[in-house]
DNA sequence: GTGAAAGCGCTAACAC
DNA sequence: GTGTTAGCGCTTTCAC
């Protein structure tokens, strides 16, 4: 076998990683028919190609795709913002984001915003630099920057967890007002009157609580009772929400909280107690988290799918990716009342 | 018609982004006086750099890192790649991580192995390819392709949640068989006679069994049951294993498991059998996670911080970057047993 | 089927 | 302080 000059000693050299030339050179051919190998194999011969590709393996070459993204001007990187991967909702979005994506060689670079829309915007503004083809967003509510941002880019957005008639280009959520007023019908229905909620005042845990209120009153019931935690709030939240409405609110017969840890964390406060549920205080949570039938007494709660949401959301993005039209932008993936026995 | 220099300011334009270059030329400098104006400021004198400054603003300018990172070999990327986002230990990790590389401008990107060395290798390849400036590791267990790939490429390195004598590079854990060995003395030291364990087969959890059946049988007590269950596992998975083990062992006394979210499923699980905890069976669980202290009884269980893994893990990447010398390359974060109510 | 030329948008030297 | 000259490693377009 002949070889130019030596090209060899790509060995362990952390100097230079292994080009596609250096790759070329060893096997008698131009960068270009590498290239090929790598990216469309049936166009190059099979002798070529198997020759090429035995010293793709024995150089160790891996394509730089700093450099083919600047080229091609395709990153094959989806950016996703979630406030914090802390929540198991959103580490399923984040989940089935990454599977499907993987499928079709796309990585995913997260980032957390702590419920800050400050912090989302300086996000967006990295990853855009970092020109990525796909942007992930949670929620619908951004700063006016952010918009522009993201418009000025011209690169497909998904818009997640929640719904609006106005989204920056396509959407896979469900309406939390809605969820929330089929709570309150059904608590209505259940027979409890003197309601509360228990929740973050993030822009979907707000639309929870407006929506079961609406239903409420509609109803005929009185004013629920609100009370606010911190957003990010965890079991230990839940416990302590539920002791203080006890004390304060003790005429309160159900409670319906923005998620299944923080209502969790009540139910596991009301064993303790020995306060029977839902016989003194009915308990309802949201989004069917793996929590929500294990606890005793197994929750009530609204069915909604943060993998599923993950999943959908990287079907759009690919589908636009490989030029598809995508005929459906807006995906509502709908929600539904699993009731069990905290009611 | 030539292609002419679109020197306009960017409306909306989706056709091409601004660059350097435009910005350059509206603010009458040269390109790189641009660049000086975000990277070194300092350098250019307070008039020039206004000037340029109104003119990044207005025309909407983001520095486009793809090409900056092809033409400098820093990408301020850093890979994170853990068996999966859904479990909570790791979710923390991969929080503190982006948290504070966040800081220093840097960007994470995620990969999932599904607890396959494989899955693993192949995302390890694919993150080299986009040349990030660091990559974290999950465990200590890898294919020797992995290990060759990465001492090929000479990027910073840490492994995480375990330790070894034989670290690729940099290493941020705790020794896994040592936690194992301390729970299993200290069940010993609490009378507890015939031991269980039961947990998943990735390569931590085997540990924390042989540490615990090592401690066991030096005490002269008998080989501890094991049971396994499946990777990834949750609390219907401590439920089902628990009740398999009372049904099959019912002579067990106490149980160790390989995190706390299996021990808080058996915990709920004992709850709604009305088994006392721990005077029928005492349970113990791993990691210290939020819901260790909140079921009931509260979790006795082995204190670890996956959120301290992700930042110190994030301040020696860090430190690498900046060009220090990293003295202790192996940071053992410790363990210490917290005795709570199921034991 | 294969190759040559021309960038992609930026930073690293080195000049002025 | 500011500009010039070279690339970084790849893909694209067009030629053969």
């Amino acid at each position: 076998m002949k070889r130019k000059p030596n090209t060899e000693t790509a060995a362990a050299a952390p100097a230079r990683a292994v080009t596609k030339e250096d790759v070329a050179r060893a096997a008698g051919v131009s960068h270009i028919t590498v290239s090929r190998v790598i990216n469309t194999p049936e166009k190059v011969s099979p002798e070529t190609r198997a020759r090429v590709e035995s010293f793709i393996a024995s150089m160790g070459y891996i394509p730089n795709m700093l450099a083919g993204g600047l080229a091609s001007r395709r990153t094959r990187i989806v950016a996703a913002i979630v406030p914090t991967i802390s929540h198991s909702i959103f580490a399923e979005t984040v989940r089935g984001l990454s599977e499907k994506l993987s499928e079709q060689g796309y990585q995913l670079l997260l980032g957390q915003t702590n419920y800050s829309e400050m912090e989302e915007t300086a996000l967006v503004e990295a990853f855009i630099g970092r020109r990525v083809d796909g942007l992930v967003l949670t929620g619908v509510q951004h700063t006016a920057r952010t918009r522009q941002r993201l418009k000025a880019a011209g690169i497909p957005v998904v818009e997640t967890w929640d719904l609006t008639d106005t989204p920056i280009d396509m959407l896979v959520g469900f309406d939390n007002h809605a969820a929330g007023r089929a709570m309150g019908d059904y608590l209505i229905g259940k027979g409890y009157r003197r309601l509360a909620f228990i929740g973050g005042e993030d822009p979907r845990g707000i639309a929870r609580f407006t929506g079961m209120r609406d239903a409420v009153l509609a109803h005929g019931a009185r004013e629920p009772v609100h009370i606010k935690i911190p957003l990010g709030s965890f079991l230990r939240s839940g416990r302590d929400a539920i002791g203080s409405l006890l004390r304060d609110h003790p005429e309160v017969d159900a409670v319906f909280f923005s998620n299944d840890v923080i209502a969790a964390g009540a139910a596991l406060e009301c064993i303790r107690r020995e306060i029977r549920v839902p016989e003194q205080i009915a308990l309802a949570g949201f989004a069917n988290l793996e929590l929500a039938p294990e606890v005793t007494p197994a929750l009530t709660t609204v069915q909604i799918s943060g993998h599923q949401i993950g999943l959908n959301t990287a079907e759009m993005l690919l589908a636009r990716f490989n030029g598809q039209h995508v005929a459906q932008p807006v995906c509502d993936l709908g929600y539904s009342i699993i009731e069990r026995e905290s009611t």
